[in-house]
DNA sequence: GATGAATGAGGTTTCATTCAT
DNA sequence: GATGAATGAAACCTCATTCAT
C-alpha cells in the first residue's frame, strides 16, 4: 500500500507537475481514500520527501556502481574520464521526467534534503576515487566537493536544457575539465 | 509608482520569503492598495519576475565590469584567472539575502528567464574573452556554456551552504579547473 | 457588512445549532462569500465570540437597567425581591433560543470569558445594590457571588428545563431565597 | 472488556480533555483495537454516556451517604445544614479533573441525561429530608428543585473558578441560604 | 488613476465508523 | 469475538484577482 501511495505521488508529480501535485489526486491516482495517505504519511510533505528520497538513492546508487565498475583508473587517461562521466549522465537520463520536476518546479528547500545526501554520497566516493588515482590537491575534500558542484549543474543542465552540445562534445568538455584537477 | 511597488516586492521577498510573498503584503509594505498593483503588473507572476530581472541584471553588469576591468588576461597565468574568480563571487555575494530566496525558495521555472538571459550574458563575455586569451577549443561556444554552468554552481552554492573551504582554497580551486581549459 | 455577518452567524446558530455553525453555512446565511467572514473576524471561534459578548451585553443591560429602575428597594419587602426577580427572568427569557444553544450546546470554555463578563457585572450591580439596602455581611462580595451563581442557575434552568413550576411560585421562592441573605 | 474500555475513556477524558477524546485514542489506551469499541458501545457518544453514568451514581452515592448519616437533622440549626454542605462540596470534589472537563468542555446535551438523574436523585432525597425537617413550603418539590439547583451551581463553580472565599466562609453562606428556606 | 472590500475555488487534514480476515 | 486498515465526507481557511466607487 505504500508502494501503492508513493508510485502514485511520483506518477502525478511527473505527470501533472507539483503545482498539481494535491493529495486528492494523489489518492485517486492510487485507487485510495484521501484518509488513507495520512495512515502512511503524517503529512502532504512527507510524500514528497520519500519520493525524491527513493529517486536520489537510485541515482547515488547508479552512479555508485558506475565508478565501482569502472576498475582502475588514470585521470590522465582521458578514455577513462569519458566512460565514468558518461556513466554519470546516463544516471541522471534515466529519469528525466522527475528530474525536471525537482529541479526546475520543486523549491530547492524541498529537495535540499535528498540532494545534500546524494552530494555527499557522491562527494565521498570521488574523494577516494580521486586518492587511489593519485590525483594531489591541498585540501583533497574541498576539491571534490568543487568538481561535484561544477559536473552536478553541467550534466542536469544538459539533459534539462538541451544545448545545441552533442553528447560527444559534452564528454570532451568533461575530459578538460578534469584535466585541470589531475596535475 | 513602479519603483515604489518593485522596491516593496525586494523587501518582502528577502524579509519574508517566498512563502509568505502575497500581493497583499507587497501592497501593505509598498504603502499602496492591492488593486493598484494591477495598474502596473498583470499577476503576480510578473512583479516576481520583474524583481529578478533587476537582480539579474544587477550581477551581470558587475561581472561584465570585471571582466572588462581585468585588462588583458593571461589564462595561463594564476593570477589573471584567480582576480576574475574573485570578482565574480564578489558579485554574486553583493546581495546574498536575495539570491538565497531566489535559489532555494523559488521553484526555477519561476526565475528561468532571468536566470537564462544572466548565463547568455556571461557566456557571450567569456566567449570573447577565451577567444582573445588565446584559448583554443574544438566548439568555444559549447566551452563557454560549459564553464558557465560549472562556475554558476560552484560560486552559488559556496556562498549559500558555507562548505568549510576558506575563500583562499575556491579561488585556487577555480584556477586548477580552469587549467584545464586552457590547454 | 460586520452586522450582517454576525445577525447571520447568530441565526445559524439559533437554527442549525452549534455542531452545524460552520463558516460556509454562516457566510451562506449572509449572502456572503466564506472568504469576506475573514476580512472581519481571524477564525471561526472569534465569530462565536462575537456573538456570545453581544448577546451578554443585552443581557447585562437589561439587567443593569432593572435593578437601577427598580427605584429605592426593601429587601425585606417581598414584593421588591419579587420585582427585581421577574425583571431578571424576563431579561433572560428574552432569547431564549440562543440561551439554549450557548448553554446547552456550546462547551463552557467557548462562552466562559462573556459569561464572566457577565456575571461579573451582575455582582457588582448586586453588591452596590446589597450595600445600599442595609445588608449586613461578613463578606459582601462573597455573599454577592454566591447570590449570582445561585440566581443564573435557578433562572437559566427554569428558562430551558420548563420544569413544572408556575412563574409566581418561582418568584416566590426567589424571594424566600433572598429572605435567607437579608437577616 | 468493557472495564478496560470504559476506563480507558476516563483516563483519555480526563488526561487529553473532550478535544481529544477520540475513538482511536481511546482504544490504544485500552490496548484495544478501534474496532472492538464498537463491539460493546454503538457509538462514541454511548462511550461518553457510559462515562458519565458512572460518575454520576457514584457521586450521588457519596451525597445520599452524607445525608442519610448525619442522623436527625434541624434546619434551624445552623451546625446540621454546614454538616451537610461540607458533604456536598466533598462528593463534588472528589473528582475535579473529570468535573472539570464535564463542566467545561463536554456541551451540556452529552451530559444531560446524566446530570438529571443526579439532579432528580438529589432532589428526592431533599424533598423527604425537608419533610422530615419539617419545613412547611406551599410546593415542597418546586422548593427542592430551586435549592438543587441554586446548589449545584455555587458548589460547581466554587470548585472549578476557585474565587477567593475560604471554604469556611462559603458554608457560611449556604447556611445562611438556607435560613431563607427555613422560614 | 487609485482604492480596497469582496470574491470563491479548492487544498489539506481529521476521525467516527465499517467489514473482510 | 477481535482486528485494524481503509474509508470519505466535510470543515476551515487562503489569497490572487476584480470592479464599483
Amino acid at each position: 500500500m505504500v508502494e501503492r501511495i508513493v508510485e502514485a505521488a511520483r506518477v502525478v508529480l511527473v505527470r501533472d507537475g507539483y503545482e498539481s501535485f494535491t493529495t486528492n489526486r494523489v489518492a485517486d491516482q492510487a485507487g485510495v481514500s484521501p484518509g488513507s495517505l495520512y495512515q502512511y504519511f503524517p503529512d502532504k510533505s512527507a510524500l514528497v520527501t520519500e519520493v525524491l528520497d527513493r529517486w536520489s538513492a537510485e541515482i547515488s546508487d547508479r552512479v555508485a556502481a558506475s565508478l565501482a565498475g569502472a576498475g582502475p583508473v588514470d585521470v590522465n587517461d582521458p578514455r577513462s574520464v569519458r566512460a565514468i562521466a558518461d556513466a554519470l549522465l546516463t544516471a541522471i537520463e534515466a529519469d528525466a521526467g522527475l528530474l525536471r520536476i525537482v529541479w526546475e518546479e520543486l523549491p530547492a528547500v524541498r529537495h535540499r534534503a535528498a540532494q545534500h545526501a546524494l552530494e555527499r554520497r557522491v562527494r565521498e566516493l570521488l574523494a577516494v576515487f580521486l586518492t587511489a588515482a593519485g590525483v594531489r590537491a591541498t585540501d583533497p575534500s574541498a576539491r571534490a566537493w568543487v568538481i561535484v558542484m561544477a559536473v552536478e549543474n553541467v550534466a542536469v543542465r544538459w539533459v534539462l536544457d538541451r544545448p545545441d552540445i552533442p553528447r560527444e562534445a559534452l564528454l570532451d568538455e568533461f575530459t578538460a575539465l578534469a584535466g585541470g584537477f589531475s596535475r
